[in-house]
RNA sequence: GGGCGAUUAGCUCAGUUGGUAGAGCAGUUCGUUUACACCGAAAAGGUCGGGGGUUCAAGUCCCUCAUCGCCCACCA
């Protein structure tokens, strides 16, 4: 009957020919949206449900490797769920990145016209950011979709969308009339070069050899100090000692008023614990204005705390320091300490150096005035589903976020990643929300004169301003699981969908994505925001190196779908490998994988080739037709067992395994005989067998090769689902 | 400084509660060209990073050392 064979299967499988099809026909088909599906009667109305947000990408770029893979995870768990019955959301989204959009743009604007964001001003600049990310965002939507993740466009989200832009100002305004916001003066993470605030897990540390410098502010003070930076001490008001030091205990509580390099200090003696005996003098020059320690030694002695550097690191004192960078300041420290013979020690040591993570720039620790979320500070909550933690209780977010995890209302399958996250948790201080950049949320408060409003809303009547700030994007990305789904209405969604199924997030933004989130859905809906954390490691290239652009050693997903086909790619970052662990790219292990779908594409054809019209189940079946339907079946439940435990990668391996060693390296081949032979009743029923096998096996691979399964699919003279996407899965 | 990992065949990685070491790729030999050369068959390849311990039994549990990596951190 080779004659009937459709004639596609008569060259080998072409991934390009057919990928954007299929992709185009699963799209048209509406199965992406469970409402859809139930609306066609594929899902059942009360059908359980397993819903997934998606990690929404940067505006900023194009798909990476490491895209493609978290996509492929999730969209193989989406898909099976579907298979099986569940109503079914994926849902889609991007990213603003405030800061790092809005650099971008900036510096292509130096480069290209020569201006700066000054020269624009805030509303042109926000309007060209705008429309760069608009470009952008097509760009790589175009590309999650040629990996064949299954999600609903029709809920497309983006973090500046209007209806993302409401809840970020409700969540705001809640959180503030809770209390739980604040703006306050402290130290934060100055970048002068970004001219911005950056949040601690934006700052890198970066091992550099400094030269600590030991000596007295002048010759009648009697304590010698020890500092990496000379120049900050003209922003001394103590000197801080241990309160157990023998050496210091007569100079505790005492003050001096002296001239540290034209400055004029007045200088008291503190007794802090903080203080390391061990380290240089014993002594600490307290700089409240330019440390995180100074700063709170300062304010839990009631001292003053006076700026002496500015913005542009510059220093802001008069005298010979006047005007001087911070490094050319330090020079001038060091020299005026050897003219004055005060300086006692200069010894090279390994120090940290914070650094910004986006501009390079070494940060410049400033007072300012921020935005603050207060992590340890008790609240209501009003409603909560998280076990141990009671309606209408009192509770602080470090203990709402402790208790969705310890509860395993948030279960983290991998227990490394639970001890991170309470490591983290433990250590957690207030956040600082606030950016000072134009591109992102602007922070929903108007001052007037001494009034302040916090609402969704320019208050009415005149003369009212806003808040010049934006929110740190990740108070965005925070709401993400709710904020798509239509909070702050109380949306069909919300109700349906909310907490989601699971979320697959890279462990490298677990503390600053998947805590927040959990602090975020605590708060706003008193639930977790999703059942089950699945974190996955990162796609590193060969050498184990991090992908990056200036190691030039990025592989783009779209060039290797182009080559060896989407569900080549899927499959060769899928398989073998456990998740939650990093994987080394290897391009030849996806070559493999197109050969694998080239092997089903053949074994369609053997099978369509030998069956005589459409195979009905006979009365009785051999023992060794019986057999082959035995092993099937524990294949298909070793297969969906591994996947309910998130074993993708095993789950994988082993219908790829079954498929290719089983299926057609055995089964085909000791088939032959009997189709060849002259025993009809023997023929019908391995037609029938070798049928079955088929059919599961497509259903099998589906949620991991979906392209080339449903592309087969398609031809195939019988099947129980128009389309296999949404075929019931077997066992 | 604190925390978390990794180390298994030439390469990339699996190995679920301790029970005779697995896969893919590469390499070797042979075969087949009427499902598939994007093929098949067979063989080969590892003292599971080093050392110590628990156990009848350890890749798996414990201790220790080494190398590599990641995250966190206000030692001036």
């Amino acid at each position: 009957m080779s004659d009937q064979i459709p004639d596609i299967f008569l060259s080998p499988y072409d991934s390009e020919a057919n990928e954007k099809d299929v992709y185009a026909l699963w799209e048209k088909s509406g199965y992406f949206n469970p409402d859809t599906c139930v609306e066609k009667g594929v899902t059942d109305a009360d059908a359980e449900t397993f819903s997934v947000v998606l990690p929404p990408p940067n505006v900023t770029g194009v798909l990476h490797i490491g895209h493609a893979y978290e996509d492929s995870l999730q969209d193989a768990f989406v898909r099976y769920h579907r298979m099986n019955g569940k109503k079914t959301l994926w849902v889609p989204g991007t990213d603003s990145a405030a800061i790092a959009t809005q650099a971008r743009v900036e510096k292509n604007i130096r480069k290209e016209e020569n201006k700066t964001r000054h020269d624009l001003g805030r509303e042109e600049l926000v309007r060209r950011v705008s429309e760069f990310a608009k470009n952008s965002e097509d760009t790589i939507l175009s590309q999650v979709r040629r990996v064949g993740a299954s999600l609903d466009w029709s809920r497309y989200a983006y973090t500046l969308d209007e209806k993302r832009t409401l809840a970020v100002s409700t969540a705001f305004k809640r959180m503030y009339d809770a209390g739980l916001i604040y703006r306050g003066n402290r130290i934060v993470n100055w970048d002068p070069k970004g001219q911005t605030t950056i949040s601690d897990d934006e700052v890198v540390h970066e091992e550099r050899k400094g030269v600590l410098y030991t000596f007295k502010y002048s010759s009648d003070f009697p304590i010698a100090i020890s500092t990496t930076r000379p120049e900050t001490k003209v922003g001394d008001v103590a000197v801080a000692v241990h309160p157990d030091d023998t050496r210091y205990q007569e100079f505790i509580g005492k003050e001096y008023d002296l001239t540290f390099c034209d400055v004029p200090l007045h200088i008291t003696v503190v007794a802090d614990d903080g203080v390391d005996m061990e380290f240089g003098t014993g002594a600490l020059g307290v700089t409240p204005a330019h440390s995180h320690i100074d700063w709170e030694i300062a304010e839990k002695n009631d001292l003053p705390r006076p700026q002496v550097i500015n913005e542009y690191a510059k220093m802001m004192v008069s005298g010979r320091l006047e005007n001087l960078k911070v490094d050319a300041a330090r020079e001038a420290v060091v020299t005026w300490l050897k003219e004055e013979n005060l300086l006692e020690k200069e010894e090279e040591v390994d120090q940290n150096i914070s650094t910004s993570e986006r501009t390079g720039a070494v940060i410049e620790p400033l007072p300012k005035l921020q935005w603050w979320v207060a992590v340890n500070k008790p609240f209501t909550i009003e409603h909560s589903e998280i076990p141990g933690i009671a309606s209408g209780s009192e509770a602080t977010l470090v203990e709402v976020m402790r208790a969705s995890v310890e509860s395993e209302s948030v279960s983290m399958p991998q227990e490394r990643f639970r001890k991170t996250y309470f490591h983290w948790i433990d250590n957690l201080r207030d956040w600082c929300i606030s950016r000072q950049i134009w591109f992102g949320h602007r922070i929903p408060v108007w001052y007037k004169g001494d009034e302040i409003h916090c609402g969704v809303t320019t208050p009415e009547g005149e003369g009212w301003t806003q808040e010049e700030d934006v929110l740190d994007t990740w108070f965005s990305s925070a709401l993400w699981t709710f904020s798509t789904l239509g909070w702050p209405e109380e949306t069909a969604d919300l109700k349906t969908f909310h907490p989601t199924a699971f979320m697959s997030p890279a462990y490298e933004i677990l503390p600053l994505w998947v805590s927040r989130m959990i602090l975020m859905s605590a708060f706003h809906l008193g639930q977790v925001p999703f059942k089950t954390v699945m974190i996955h490691g990162l796609v590193r290239d060969k050498s184990g190196r991090k992908f990056s652009k200036s190691l030039n050693n990025g592989i783009d997903p779209i060039e290797m779908i182009e080559k060896y086909g989407a569900d080549a790619l899927r499959m060769g970052l899928l398989v073998g490998t456990a998740i939650g662990n990093d994987l080394r790219f290897d391009e030849s292990k996806v070559k493999g994988y197109k050969h694998f779908a080239n092997k089903l594409w053949n074994i369609t054809r053997f099978i369509l080739t030998n069956i005589e019209e459409v195979p009905q189940k006979p009365d009785t079946l051999g023992a060794e037709d019986q057999e082959i339907l035995d092993n099937l079946q524990t294949m298909v439940r070793e297969v969906s067992g591994d996947i309910d435990k998130f074993q993708l990668y095993l789950a994988a391996e082993k219908a790829y395994h079954y498929v290719w060693h089983e299926l057609a390296d055995k089964i085909l081949e000791e088939s032959k005989p009997i189709l060849n032979g002259e025993d009809t009743d023997a023929k019908n029923a391995r037609q029938y067998v070798l049928y079955e096998c088929l059919t599961t096996s497509l259903k099998i691979l589906h949620p991991f090769m979906p392209f080339v399964t449903e592309t087969i699919w398609q031809h195939l003279p019988e099947k129980d689902s128009e389309m296999l996407m949404v075929a019931k899965w077997p066992g």
